[in-house]
DNA sequence: AAAGGTACTTTGCAATACATAGAACTAACT
DNA sequence: AGTTAGTTCTATGTATTGCAAAGTACCTTT
């Protein structure tokens, strides 16, 4: 990834664009970090960070609510040594399953834009 | 694709995620298409609807706005023999860059987003 | 002239990111 | 005991971009 083909306000404008991008695409790799185990956010956030994908609290925390409160997420509090409680996340059946219809639905719309840009690039 | 597994509220919450993942794609997409050649709005709508990513009017027409208001696109007036003018857009050169850059990201997203989900789907 | 079809514009709403401020809890320090 | 520092979580305003729907404008046909 190179920005020398681009000027001070298109790197905006492609900051923005994968900014958007990524809005979407959230629930998938919540669901699918926390899965085969139990988490709390602040390890959530560092996995992300871990697979390049940058999320903040702002985004997070009400995400994880938004899941819970659809039945997706279960939450129990456990004490912490190095602070305050902390909230542990695990998967409930309803969210495993929804975790995997997400993965398939995430892999079409792989597949249909990768045919709408690779067609095109064969072109240039 | 199939809902077997969810009731009918976890449908038109998977239905509302699969949106959620298209918003911040269609940039790109609409920029791939546009590219080797022009094209006019309902076109567009068509090769995207042949691509399976149904969009409308009511978001390609503002989205096809920006971007020609970012330099990114622009348009000529064409007269049509079946009715009203129509505006057929092309992309600029500096369109052209963007697009390729906006391709990379996608690419790297891609990537990103499969390391999560596939690692975990290991774990199954 | 009116009707029908096509093309484009506008607007309100919903959803989800981000930035930021603040509250609450615990451990360590003074 | 009180204060400070670090950690964890909550709330809110803002920005962006889809969708739904209504409406305007233009051309052809009736």
């Amino acid at each position: 990834m190179t920005y020398e083909n681009l000027d001070g306000l298109e790197v905006k404008k492609l900051e923005n664009a994968k900014a958007q991008m990524r809005k979407g695409l959230l629930e998938l790799c919540v669901l699918s970090i926390i899965d085969p185990e139990e988490m709390y956010p602040s390890d959530i956030i560092e996995k992300l960070k871990e697979a390049e994908l940058i999320v903040v609290e702002g985004t997070l925390y009400p995400l994880l609510t938004r899941l819970k409160n659809a039945g997706l997420l279960e939450y129990t509090w456990r004490e912490s040594t190095s602070g305050p409680p902390r909230k542990y996340y695990t998967t409930t059946e309803q969210g495993k399953v929804f975790c995997r219809e997400l993965k398939e639905s995430w892999d079409e719309l792989v597949t249909k834009i990768n045919n709408i840009t690779t067609i095109n690039s064969n072109h240039e």
